[in-house]
DNA sequence: ACCACGAAATGACGAATGTCATGGGTCGCG
DNA sequence: CGCGACCCATGACATTCGTCATTTCGTGGT
């Protein structure tokens, strides 16, 4: 039938990823016709196939839901892309708005929200929580490249040494940077620097 | 029909919940009687109902999945458990365990993995992940109390001074419990010890 | 009664960290 | 062109952190 939506449904647990293919297959014109683990299956699977819709969560190996939805879009920019992520991160959404996503979810959300944003997407509108998008144009992300790299690596407990070994800088240097991060966050030292610009989904 | 399982599934993100309970219902003999999105949710659901199998989610807000657990069965030794998580954490397995769970599963492992552990679960039967259970055994928390206590304050990035504060110590203390469990975990820094101490689940 | 052990504290020392001033270099923009 | 950003580095300094030796105190075990 004409009217059936098709969708590609992108998720790297498994038994979540079956149970919400079963919550999707409940609705009657809905069809998922293929499911991935992660983005590079996801794809492989594109290349060969078609669908209306691609459902993905975020945080999968390999190739993450917002480099999935960037690349999906380069290849088929008719698809539609609804996000689906456990965290209401502000960095996170704009790359999602900014990548041709037409909704941002939270798994915290209802299943009918899931369900009604589907259906939403294939006339075209955009489904934005307008909390979540208040929050990301009022907290823009302060950080250079640099003072992100350096806290990724700070993150894990990595020292001044370390970290400068691992991005080839001086160890002033890299001290130089996170002193900066901690004077934008308003922090005391890089741990609570890495923990805030982590919450923030700036990293 | 006396044969039917029913079921209370108790997870804190609803869509998830909404899928997993699509899930379970694709068995014909299973029913999902009930859902709850924490712990105290569930154990009020409980003082009024019955179930066979309580399903949960270990990370969740008020109650955590293994505090229910232990609840739960002191009320109703009866009940079986099936841990459902993302993490396959040796500490939170030993202590599912020890709470009288049957099942302890990971959100990756395939959808019948939860169907067939239930089923073993109402037959008596132990499901146990056998790499899991030799992890568990094989790695105990090294850490006392009150170096876990410090730990878990310093994961957030919070100074000595700071900890000694929020604990009611001293803060040359603080630091003696910090290297007492930087030594034990074989690390640099109070970053990698409260990563590590976390990876473990034994925070 | 004695011992072992964890909890709590103190003081001291070297190492790592955070801050600041200062010097460069590149690049895009008005 | 000059200006502002971001990038990279050095040196100096105070603070914080990690380590170690040592002491006190209470609790539980034998």
């Amino acid at each position: 039938m004409s009217t059936t939506i098709s969708i590609l449904l992108v998720e790297d647990q498994e038994m979540v990823r079956a149970a919400l293919a079963a919550l999707l297959e409940t609705e009657n014109d809905f069809a998922v016709v293929g499911t991935a683990p992660d983005g590079r299956a996801a794809l492989e699977w594109l290349a060969d196939h078609e669908a209306d819709v691609l459902v993905t969560d975020i945080e999968m190996p390999q190739l993450d839901g917002l480099q999935l939805c960037a690349a999906a879009r380069r290849a088929r920019p008719d698809l539609k892309v609804v996000i689906l992520t456990t965290f209401a991160r502000a960095g996170y959404f704009r790359r999602a708005m900014s990548s041709g996503a037409s909704a941002y979810l939270l798994k915290d959300a209802p299943a009918a929200a899931l369900v009604s944003a589907i259906r939403a997407s294939i006339t075209g509108q955009k489904v934005i929580d307008p909390q979540l998008a208040a929050e990301a144009w009022s907290d823009p992300d302060p950080l250079t490249h640099r003072e992100r790299q350096v806290l990724r690596q700070a993150e894990g407990g990595a020292s001044s040494e370390a970290i400068a070994e691992a991005l080839g800088l001086s160890e002033g240097t890299v001290r130089n940077y996170l002193s900066s991060a901690i004077g934008k966050l308003q922090v005391r030292n890089r741990a609570e620097a890495a923990a805030l610009a982590r919450a923030k989904g700036w990293l």
